[in-house]
DNA sequence: GTTACGTTTCGTTAAACAACGAAATGATAT
DNA sequence: ATATCATTTCGTTGTTTAACGAAACGTAAC
C-alpha cells in the first residue's frame, strides 16, 4: 500500500516528534523526562512515542519502574535506518533543539518524577 | 524555525504528491496529464504542485500554452536533492505507481486537453 | 478578441491530527 | 498492599489538511 509509504514521512511531520528524536540522539530518556522538556501532557507524549515506535525510529527498554526510550539501533526498514544514521543531516540543530539539549544535561528523573 | 523542518516531510506525507514525484521521474508532464492520471480536480492538482514546488522538489517550465513540470535538477536544499537522487530508495514502486507508469506511456496532452 | 491551459483565491465539506484531562489498566518497586 | 511510571482509551476541542466547484486572473496561441 502506498499509504504505508507516507507513514514514515508523517511520523517526521511533527515538531515535537523531531525534538524527541534529536533528544534521544544524546541519550536514552524515560517518558517523564521527555514530558518535562516538551511541556506536554503525559498522554500526548506517550502518543508521540508510539507513533515513532510503530515506524521503527525508537525502541523501548524497561528499567525498573521506568520505561527508557532510545534510538532504534537495528531498524529493519532501510529508510528508517538511513535517516537515523545521519539524523543531523535530516534534522539540523536549531534554537529549540539547542535549548532542549541544554535542558537534557540538567534533567534528572529522580527530581522530576519524584523518585 | 523548526516548522521549516517539518515542511519537507509534510510535502512527502501525501499519496498523490508521492505519485506525482514518481511520475515526473519518468518524464516531464503538464498539469492536464497529471490531472488525468490522478483523477483529481485541476485546482487540487495545482495545489499539490505548488507544495512540491515550494519545497524545491519540482520546477515548472513554460512551453507554449502548457506548463511543464519536472524534477528539479538543481535543488539548493541538500535534503531535497538527496531524496531526488535516490527517489526509488525513498519511494518504492507499488501497484498504484506501476499503473501510473503504464498510463504515462499512453497519455497524450493533445488528446486530453483537446489541443 | 477569443479560446485554451493553468494559477490562485474563496467558500465549503469532510477527514485527519494534536492536545488535554480523566479514567482504567499493567508492571514494578517499596 | 500501595504508590509510581507509563500505556491506552475515551470524549472533547481546535487546527490543519485534502478535496471540490466556481470565479477571477494571467499568459500564450490562433
Amino acid at each position: 500500500m502506498i499509504k504505508e509509504k507516507t507513514k514514515l514521512f508523517k511520523a517526521l511531520s511533527d515538531q515535537n516528534r523531531l525534538r524527541i528524536l534529536k533528544m534521544l540522539q544524546s541519550k536514552h530518556l524515560c517518558v517523564c523526562e521527555i514530558t518535562e522538556i516538551l511541556q506536554l501532557a503525559t498522554s500526548t507524549v506517550s502518543k508521540h512515542l508510539s507513533i515513532l515506535r510503530d515506524v521503527g525510529f525508537i525502541i523501548e527498554e524497561k528499567e525498573g519502574k521506568w520505561v527508557n526510550y532510545k534510538i532504534n539501533p537495528t531498524s529493519t526498514d532501510k529508510r528508517v535506518s538511513s535517516i537515523l544514521t545521519s539524523l543531523d543531516f535530516w534534522i539540523e540543530d536549531d534554537e529549540i533543539i539547542s535549548i532542549d539539549k541544554k535542558k537534557l544535561q540538567k534533567v534528572d528523573r529522580f527530581n522530576i518524577c519524584g523518585g
